[in-house]
RNA sequence: GGGCGCGUAGCUCAGUUGGCUAGAGCUCCUCGUUUACACCGAGGAAGUCGGCGGUUCGAGUCCGUCCGCGCCCA
């Protein structure tokens, strides 16, 4: 590097937004050698005998091109080294800005859309950084649950059986097609989450590079694992807390069930999926009567299930019969007919029977009408096998039910309606002895049935004992929380008061599976060796995390574990969500480290999609009710999709997945932040290269501006220029612009206004009018020289800093030429937020508008050499420059630059009143001759 | 069936309380290499702002209604 420059005055620095007082920018943290990570290494003169200049790069000594994927290893180092992205637990609260990340599901798929709304936050992060707030920036992943149990099961052809013993230093190998083929290796529970553990931990480090490369300015010092010991026991104290708040409980009821996972799931897991069925009517008789009734259902594998018939209390067709009881066909069983207001008289035949369980509305009649309790469907899916005739089951002809239902036991629900169906067709199951109980072929439909989100066959009503939280008594202290978090955009809190409001039951905590924290309780055993649910033994807190199947409750001993008067632990673990639920308190060591959660919680920012409002938002908002009656955070930033071309969705289901790092190598990551960061908050987004190629180009342009700029040599001088103060009031607009958009969460459109203003008013227009004047070798423009100089780097300065959240690499690269060191910001990552403290120095311009007349006037010169097809850099002998008389008056100040940028040697103004304030006409341009080659 | 969002140039998208002669980039066409940049510059073409009604001096923007797409919930 040539040198060129000296050193910089204090009475420049201070006004540059006083960097380097501020405590946190102070170079002490980071390497002082030279510039932090620097290709280049410029070298200092001092002479005194020289007036003093600004610093300047040599454009020789840089690569024609800038070389992306070696800038970002280069900074994702200099930044490790550094800790520019280090939280500071000895700052305060009030200047801390804490980030509650997702963790991401690491067993998932990695595609675009994780860059996507990761980098979204990365911007906001970034940004609150350079308004001189402590981040607090953690990084999480979520690995426990269902999909790593999934991906165990397929990866190594295993399932776990919980009553095989533990094997000391099982290996298994990943399993081979041949393996495969054999039925899977049972494993104990113990063995299968080791297993668990170990794909986790692969995972990981995949996303681990894929954020550390996009330049996420996480502390990778805040990183958990929400099934390491730390969060297990963040989950477990949260449990033992709602136990002793009276919020969580454990009961015996009908829960939804997932015959496949064999375990209970939530509300907020299930969705609705339309699939066919069919209506099968079925006669029942009405006893005492001779009258029958007709009732429809799409699940007559049930019928031994039918515990009462109901229609509406309305329906004159059937009032005559409640009070009565019904007869069913087949088994012959006698239940009561009531009205209830849920029956609706428009669909199927208006009356249908309830059965032990076939969906939520069975389960609220049984409650209301005390009904009987016939449960057909066991924890598999398959019919149990029951008798008729014995306590339950009673039936006025047993023997017939018996015979009957002996062919639909150890049947799946759709093999056992394919019975049932032929059974019905016997005349002799009748309840009435008027011919076949099926009195109509099936007639199909389609409708909506509740499947579990990652089930693929319905979900079953089944009675088992489940853990569950007690939301619906806090429904409106839910939606009053849901009002005081902000949400972005404000339309997205619809989701969230929807859901509350819509609420039916209390959150099931409790799955039957084993990769989670397992929920603390024991229970005592009674002289039968029956637990007594009503007297769960508790671990002591300081103990957590604990494995009730392993750990012994206080006062116990092992080997009272299972023996009458002993104790036996609960087997189950959370669900995923009530250990996700707590991620700000994880951080922020909620019941562990007082001090910390203190000036971590709660947070200020959530990022999230859309989908998982009424899950992840839900809850965590939910437990920080329960534990604390607090917010969990004060803004929640709601992502969109990324949408495939045709608008669809993608997902590794549809087989549309595009992978990042590709996209990442092709365009560089500021490239592809810069598509990220191009999308607003909540609306979704087509995937589209195009973007990409315009974040490439704009670092390209950047790049090569700033070697321009910063290129550049004169001596000190202050701004004085109409043109060079003119256009920093329009970038000071632009400041206040972009940093209003900012505190409204509008990043993108802070990215598209500094954008165009760097491509259209920096470089297109005021580097072409300065350019002359920035290269004027006149001792008596020194001046004139010096003003213009000095703006195009403080252009360049407050422009690469607006551009910082977004493109951290080639902001960074560039800033580490001269200013790192000239503003005493070793990283522009840490460099202030641009404000009026800017622009202090910086006198108004007398006219507001002198940089937009310099500009049309340049432009209308521009459009005579284009409409004349000669080039812009075509001298110009003469031309006359109209404009009104105003107009031209005002122009004056600006002229020069103009004249010298479009190369006109002779002009002649000509005031023409009526043309608009502002607008020029060029006329009789006579182009000089093309100068030899 | 209810709620929310979206429908603006061939494509991807901006258009904040109604004032727009409707914008940007990409694409396309014409022209131009000046020592920051051809991943460039100058100029140009391209839209009945989903349809129809209404309010208003004035509607892409507000209201109603319908159509299409997506999501959430029944």
């Amino acid at each position: 590097m040539a040198i060129r420059s000296i050193s910089w005055s204090r009475k420049r620095r201070a006004p540059l937004g006083g960097i380097g007082e501020r405590g946190r920018l102070s170079s002490a943290r980071l390497p002082r050698k030279e510039p932090l990570g620097a290709p280049i290494r410029p070298a200092r003169e001092r002479s005194m005998a020289e007036p003093r200049r600004v610093r300047s790069i040599d454009t020789d000594e840089l690569p024609k091109h800038f070389d992306a994927p070696a800038a970002e290893a280069r900074w994702h180092e200099a930044w490790q080294a550094s800790g520019v992205y280090h939280y500071d637990p000895t700052q305060p609260r009030e200047e801390t800005f804490v980030v509650d990340t997702p963790p991401p599901t690491v067993s998932g798929s990695l595609h675009v859309g994780h860059v996507f709304s990761y980098t979204q936050t990365d911007v906001i992060a970034r940004h609150q950084r350079m308004l001189g707030k402590n981040i607090f920036y953690p990084i999480g992943w979520d690995d426990n649950g269902l999909p790593t149990e999934r991906r165990v099961q397929t990866l190594y052809h295993v399932r776990c059986d919980p009553t095989l013993a533990y094997e000391a230093g099982l290996e298994i190998e990943e399993a081979s097609a041949k393996s495969r083929k054999k039925p899977a290796r049972l494993v104990s529970r113990r063995n299968f989450i080791e297993l668990c553990h170990r794909v986790t931990h692969k995972d990981e480090d995949a996303f681990q590079a894929l954020w550390s490369r996009v330049g996420l300015s996480v502390d990778w010092r805040q990183e958990y694992a929400t099934i390491d010991d730390h969060c297990r026991r963040i989950a477990q104290l949260s449990f033992i807390d709602l136990v002793e708040k009276g919020v969580v409980y454990t009961s015996f009821a009908p829960t939804m069930w997932d015959v496949d996972y064999h375990t209970a799931v939530a509300q907020a897991e299930v969705e609705d999926r339309v699939v066919p069925g069919a209506f099968h009517h079925l006669e029942f008789g009405v006893e005492e009567s001779e009258r029958s009734i007709v009732i429809a259902t799409t699940r007559p594998e049930l019928l031994a299930a039918c515990v009462g018939v109901t229609a509406h209390p309305e329906d004159t067709r059937y009032q005559d019969l409640f009070g009565k009881r019904a007869l069913t066909p087949l088994f012959s069983v006698p239940v009561p007919i009531f009205p209830s207001e849920l029956a609706d008289p428009e669909k199927g035949t208006g009356i249908l029977m309830v059965c032990t369980f076939g969906d939520q509305n069975d389960v609220q009649w049984w409650r209301e009408q005390n009904l009987a309790t016939r449960v057909l469907v066991g924890r598999t899916g398959r019919m149990r096998e029951l008798e008729f005739g014995t306590e339950g089951f009673e039936s006025t002809d047993s023997a017939r039910a018996n015979r009957y239902y002996a062919s639909l036991a150890g049947k799946n629900v759709v093999q056992a309606r394919k019975q049932i169906v032929e059974l019905l067709s016997d005349e002799v199951g009748s309840a009435t002895g008027s011919g076949k109980p099926l009195v109509r072929e099936p007639e199909p439909i389609e409708h909506a049935v509740k499947f579990y989100e990652r089930g693929d066959r319905p979900l079953e009503f089944i009675p088992t004992r489940q853990w569950f939280c007690r939301l619906l008594d806090r429904k409106g202290e839910l939606l009053a929380k849901g009002e005081a978090v902000q949400w972005h955009p404000p339309f997205m809190h619809a989701r969230f008061r929807d859901w509350t409001e819509n609420l039916a039951m209390d959150w099931n905590i409790s799955r039957q599976r084993y990769f989670g924290p397992a929920i603390p309780v024991w229970y005592p055993l009674d002289g039968d060796a029956q637990r007594d649910y009503d007297k769960p033994l508790l671990p002591d807190p300081e103990n957590l995390p604990i494995d009730p199947m392993i750990d012994v409750p206080p006062g116990y001993e092992e080997d009272q574990r299972g023996v009458p008067g002993g104790f036996e632990g609960e087997a189950d673990v959370f669900d995923t969500w009530f250990t996700s639920s707590m991620t700000p308190q994880i951080s922020s060591h909620w019941g562990v480290d007082p001090d910390r959660h203190a000036r971590l919680f709660p947070a200020d920012l959530r990022p999230q999609s859309h989908e998982i409002i009424r899950t992840w938002a839900f809850y965590t908002i939910a437990k920080a009710l329960l534990h604390e009656d607090s917010i969990p955070w004060k803004h929640v930033a709601i992502s969109g999709w990324i949408l495939d071309p045709d608008r669809k969705k993608m997902s590794k289901s549809k087989g549309n997945v595009v992978t990042p790092m590709h996209l990442l190598d092709q365009y560089g990551v500021d490239g592809v932040r810069y598509w990220a960061a191009s999308a607003r908050l909540g609306s979704d987004t087509a995937f589209d290269e195009k973007v990409f190629k315009i974040g490439k180009r704009l670092v390209t342009k950047l790049f090569n501006a700033s070697k321009f700029v910063l290129s550049q040599s004169a001596s000190l001088q202050p701004i004085e220029s109409e043109l060079d103060r003119a256009f920093l009031s329009e970038l000071q607009a632009l400041v206040e612009r972009s940093t209003r958009s900012f505190a409204d969460f509008h990043y993108a459109e802070a990215l598209q206004d500094t954008e165009s203003f760097f491509w259209s008013h920096f470089t297109d227009t005021y580097l072409e009018l300065v350019k002359g004047r920035a290269r004027a070798e006149e001792v008596s423009h020194e001046a004139a020289r010096g003003s213009a100089v000095a703006t195009l780097r403080l252009g360049l300065d407050v422009l690469l800093r607006l551009f910082a959240p977004f493109l951290p690499y080639i902001t960074e690269e560039v800033w580490s030429w001269c200013f790192a060191e000239e503003r005493g910001a070793p990283s522009v990552h840490r460099a202030p937020w641009p404000s009026e403290r800017d622009f202090l120095e910086v006198p108004a311009p007398n006219d507001v508008e002198s940089f937009a007349l310099a500009s049309a006037c340049l432009a209308a010169i521009n459009k005579a050499k284009s409409d004349a097809s000669v080039s812009m850099g075509r001298e110009l002998s003469s031309a006359v420059l109209v404009g009104n008389p105003k107009t031209l008056e005002r122009l004056e100040a600006v002229l020069p630059d103009v004249l010298r940028a479009a190369r006109c040697q002779a002009h002649q103004l000509l005031a023409r009143d009526g043309l608009e304030d502002g607008s020029f006409e060029i006329e009789e341009a006579v182009f000089a001759e093309r100068p030899e080659a």
